[in-house]
RNA sequence: GCCGGGGUGGUGAAAUGGCAGACACAGAGGACUUAAAAUCCUCUGGAGCGCAAGCUCCGUGCGGGUUCGAGUCCCGCCUCCGGCACCA
């Protein structure tokens, strides 16, 4: 060993070694027990990684290291979310193609990731954008098309005509294109295809109970999802008997209060109800909302507007004639597309009633207290001026009208959903083609197994069209082929996949990630998964998250997997800001990269400021002052372990006193890394350090300096490796166990009692303990 | 507005209801050095007292409460950061 630490030396010289070695490969035996590691997968971005990116990677390898040490078959993965909009966008702007700049940039974060230490298997690496990862995605997409939860319908999109493209909802600001702020967007209807995600939701709600995730992650998804109970009732529209209103209401109980109707604008009873009269107004009130952004739209600070459609419903409970009206609060996609007003119960119903002069009778009455005078009731109390529900409090008033309304065939107990399919087209270039083909003949016809992959056709211009259809449409070789069932000339679908399908089963692919007969094999499959441990950002609380637990349902479903749950156990990273508190990014110039830490401190030194720097589920702000710290600390053990690389180690065993606080530090140490506590993991470590600087080196034994060094070892992998070498082993330190402890030495012999009077401190005793 | 999660020294942060501030960063002083860097040693929450070893009081966003004892538990606020936001 050198006199001084010089990382510059050392790490380059482990990292060839450890790949001429095969370190990391997954092993092939699966007699001991597994651990499944992994990170959500990343986009490969051309701004390659950042030192706010390795608060996941690091802990993360620290994890897999560790649970190497202690005696798992680890298998820890890494691959590339490399199809989608946003490689497509980058590749777009930068005026080159997604084929050319995936691979490029994957290749540096692989490059940013050996460099500093991460020990991935590499022989598992996968690429979502390659023809033998897709066509397994395109063979799922068929598996959920034949078990009738992949449909076509036609759906409503926003489009700008400068851009000639679709736009995102965020993009739409004041009716207006985000970039051209001189075009007004209005909606097209595509006929897009669907992932009938809600079929799942109850499932997806209720095994939210049966996995360890961040409390704020399921409740996103529980939101997101937002079970509604309540009853579905209809209302016959009055002069025509042919016709009724169904709508849902989550308050039953106020239905004798209901003094007029809504229907969203896009309502298809509209047109059918509206009077000749009103016709000018309705037709006029459309016309705005389908230009309103969704954004304004759902603004609760917006005044509620609407207009007559000089139609009347007949409220079956009070027998009163109620008028119809549309307004745009009302959604066209949630529950029925319909409602009743119920302006004394209901606080939008109310502004909406005073807005237009509608009658606002009360017919829930509080317990306690009396009915607040400028809104609406919106508690629960007992009902009044309700028929046969006067005094009943409001829960068994709903039971009540619910049993009514089957009884009398005027609706039913019913639950509802926010949750909405899943809209999985996209009119993009860079996706997995939906292998779907339309023949005149038979219809739509999902392209048979044998003839997966369809392939995406190399084109040099890919701009989205500005036709509504994907740019894969111009390609005629591609569009045109024969239909798999007659055999007769038949044009394929031209839209691809989502992004986010890619993702919905990658963690099965890495089991296996080469098998060229399925999907997956199913034993690697069975004996791998589910995953152990999934680590990732919060930001994928609701698309990612749910889209892959309700795919591996389907899975679960169609027996061709034994588990419902993918992810059993997940945690989110905390996010770490710049230096300035801002998120890290180029445009903002605050980025602090990887290489140019490691250049400065080196890999390990910046492996443990990033493990120090606070818990890792916690948001924190990047600071490089710590770095020199953790290099520091690297520098004086360096010190330490030289003298026995020196000398020898020693060979008599240390004291007593000496060897408790080994057993301790070794005690707490794996305790913390295994709860991921890494922070305090190494405060533990930088305490003992600390205490075994002030020994003689006869004083510690080989176990005390041995086990230190292996505890550092899944932290500050190169450091320990040139320490393990330079005490004369022959192997690589990344294949021994983790050091154990001795619960009995680890003990204390003597306790501090403190004394303490009304709560403060008066006196310490030291007792002895028996043992 | 609703739902989460936070608030502890100059900074990052520790702390099964039991010695608040471990471990670091920054800072101050000292050793080594011609000098600097590096390294090592000492001090480092606030106020006060003492020649000194040391001692006293205050202190975990604010106000209450439970408890022998509260950063930690309960109630009510303030504030910051996320998420959702007319879902009938």
């Amino acid at each position: 060993m050198d006199e001084r630490y010089d990382p510059k030396q050392i790490e380059p010289k482990w990292q060839k070694q450890w790949e001429l070695e095969n370190l990391y490969l997954t092993p092939e035996s699966r007699a001991r027990p597994k651990y499944y590691l992994l990170e959500m997968f990343p986009y490969p971005s051309g701004e390659g990684l950042s030192v706010g990116h390795l608060r996941n990677y690091v802990p993360c390898d620290v994890t897999g290291r560790f649970k190497r040490m202690t005696g798992y078959n680890v298998l820890h993965p890494m691959g590339w979310d490399a199809f989608g909009l946003p490689a497509e966008n980058e590749a777009l702007l930068k005026k080159l193609h997604p084929k050319e700049t995936v691979p490029r940039y994957a290749a540096n974060y692989k490059r940013q990731l050996k460099l500093v230490g991460c020990a991935y298997d590499w022989s598992h690496e996968i690429n979502s954008s390659l023809p033998e990862y897709y066509k397994w995605t395109q063979w799922f997409f068929l598996l959920l098309f034949r078990r009738g939860l992949a449909y076509r319908a036609v759906g409503s999109q926003w489009w700008c005509d400068k851009c000639r493209s679709v736009l995102a909802n965020e993009q739409v600001i004041d009716g207006r294109c985000w970039r051209h702020s001189d075009t007004p967007v209005s909606k097209k209807d595509l006929e897009q295809w669907y992932i009938k995600i809600t079929a799942y939701a109850d499932r997806l709600l209720n095994d939210l109970e049966s996995i360890d995730w961040p409390a704020p992650i399921k409740l996103m998804q529980r939101n997101w999802i937002g079970r509604s109970e309540g009853a579905e009732l209809s209302f016959p529209v009055v002069g025509q008997s042919d016709k009724e209103i169904r709508f849902f209401t989550t308050r039953p109980d106020t239905v004798f209060g209901v003094s007029f109707m809504v229907l969203a604008p896009e309502h298809p009873l509209v047109a059918e109800i509206t009077t000749p009269a009103q016709r000018a107004a309705v037709d006029r009130y459309v016309a705005a909302a389908r230009r309103e952004s969704e954004i304004e739209r759902l603004s609760t600070t917006k005044e509620k507007t609407g207009v007559f459609t000089g139609a009347f419903a007949k409220n079956l409970f009070s027998g009163q004639q109620i008028p119809i009206w549309i307004a745009d609060y009302v959604l066209v996609t949630y529950g029925t597309g319909a409602i009743m007003g119920a302006p004394g119960q209901d606080q939008r119903d109310y502004e909406f009633a005073k807005k237009s002069d509608l009658p606002i009778p009360r017919v829930t009455a509080p317990i306690d207290g009396s009915l607040p005078e400028d809104r609406a009731f919106t508690d629960y109390g007992v009902g009044l001026n309700s028929g046969f529900l006067d005094g009943l409090k409001t829960a068994d008033a709903i039971r009540a009208v619910c049993t009514y309304a089957v009884e009398n065939k005027l609706g039913r107990a019913t639950v509802t959903y926010r949750m909405r399919d899943w809209n999985i087209s996209r009119q993009r270039y860079w996706g997995c083609p939906i292998p779907i083909v339309y023949c005149e003949r038979d219809g739509v016809v999902p392209v048979p197994e044998a003839q997966l992959p369809v392939e995406l056709p190399d084109m040099l211009d890919y701009q989205p069209s500005g036709t509504g259809r994907s740019p894969l449409a111009n390609v005629s070789e591609f569009v045109n082929t024969t239909c798999p069932k007659c055999g007769g000339p038949a044009q394929r679908e031209t839209d691809t996949l989502d992004g986010f399908a890619c993702s919905c089963w990658y963690f099965l692919r890495f089991a296996s990630p080469h098998y060229s007969r399925a999907a997956f094999e199913r034993a690697a499959v069975d004996y791998w998964l589910p995953v152990d441990l999934y680590v990732g950002g919060a930001e994928h609380a609701v698309m990612h998250l749910l889209y892959a637990r309700m795919w591996t349902k389907v899975m679960f479903d169609a027996e061709i997997i034994g588990f419902q749950e993918p992810f059993p156990r997940l945690r989110n990273q905390g996010v770490i800001g710049a230096a300035d508190g801002q998120r890290m990014s180029k445009s903002k110039g605050n980025v602090v990269t990887p290489d140019a830490m490691v250049e400065k401190y080196g890999a390990d030194a910046l492996r443990l400021w990033e493990l120090f720097m606070g818990p890792f589920d916690e948001p924190t702000n990047w600071n490089e002052d710590g770095v020199v710290g953790s290099a520091r600390y690297l520098g004086r053990v360096w010190t330490l372990v030289r003298k026995y690389a020196e000398a020898g180690l020693p060979a008599g065993a240390p004291s007593a006193l000496t060897n408790r606080k080994i057993h301790q530090t070794i005690r707490t140490v794996t305790d913390h890394v295994d709860r991921m506590r890494f922070n305090t993991a190494l405060a533990a470590l930088m305490e003992q350090l600390n205490y075994l600087a002030r020994l003689k080196p006869e004083e510690i034994g080989s176990f005390g300096i041995e086990s230190y060094v292996l505890m550092l070892a899944p932290m500050a992998p190169h450091i320990a490796e040139e320490f393990w070498r330079a005490l004369g082993h022959a192997e690589s330190i990344h294949r021994e166990a983790w050091p154990s402890f001795d619960a009995n030495l680890a003990r204390d012999e003597v306790v501090t009692v403190v004394v303490q009077v009304n709560g403060k401190l008066r006196d310490k005793l030291e007792v002895g303990i028996d043992a």
